[in-house]
DNA sequence: TTTACAGTTGAACAGTTGATGAAGTGTAGC
DNA sequence: GCTACACTTCATCAACTGTTCAACTGTAAA
């Protein structure tokens, strides 16, 4: 019986099909990793974070955002280990977990301090 | 008299506020370029496209994914200039933008696939 | 021009996410 | 113990995302 494949792309191709060598786990980690960080007010929070530790009231503060706000974003990066805390009497101080993190975040700044916004301007 | 201001923090802090001294416009993109990536899905397509150009048909074929469906993924990739694209006859060719998201991404997956999933599993 | 191929786009739908106020936990001081 | 403070967690809800099929665009060959 022939089955109908919608659309599934089958048919011949330029060039040999080449499957992904890359490393599962990894894959879905990077991704995780990117998806945590891949929003501005999280990405605020790190680069806040990257200057040293900090406890949720000063972000908040510093934010001027509700606790509750900054706290939920904090348990995002937490989740991914991006952030640890640290209790210190009354108050939980955060701070980034590794300097790869803190790389990767200064690094994508600095590139992203070079390219225009996104759209059109063409290029040099 | 004392306003309520229902949870916005404000009170005394051990340290002094510390306002985020990057560029927002910076944090903006480098945001959006972390979404973009930050889907396995679209991650995929990345690493399969940092081994060289591949069209929508090839791309499709080694996920076994629809045209479609690829072709969306495309479409947010190259919202952020992440990929760009070259016709060539019927077909048309992806590729990465340039060397730095090539570099991002593989730093990326290289630190991904140190550290293992991200909760539990103790260490070492 | 007609047909087939390669890919894009639009609309709809399901699933996910983020912000918020209220309620809960844990620590410090009285 | 009780109260205040510093957070966290829960539940809700609106907004956003990703996938899909159908329809459409553009290219090539007959």
């Amino acid at each position: 019986m022939q089955r109908k494949k919608t659309e599934t792309a089958e048919h011949a191709h330029p060039r040999p099909v080449r499957l992904p060598s890359v490393n599962e786990a990894a894959l879905d980690r990077a991704a995780r990793l990117f998806k945590a960080i891949g929003d501005v007010p999280r990405l605020r929070l790190l680069a806040m974070l990257a200057h040293g530790e900090a406890c949720v009231s000063e972000l908040a503060a510093a934010g001027e955002e509700q606790l509750s706000t900054v706290s939920q974003r904090l348990r995002v990066l937490r989740a991914e280990d991006i952030v640890v805390r640290r209790r210190d009497g009354k108050h939980i101080n955060y701070s980034l977990t590794d300097q790869h993190v803190v790389d990767l975040i200064f690094n994508a700044l600095a590139h992203a301090s070079e390219m225009p916004a996104g759209k059109s301007t063409g290029r040099t």
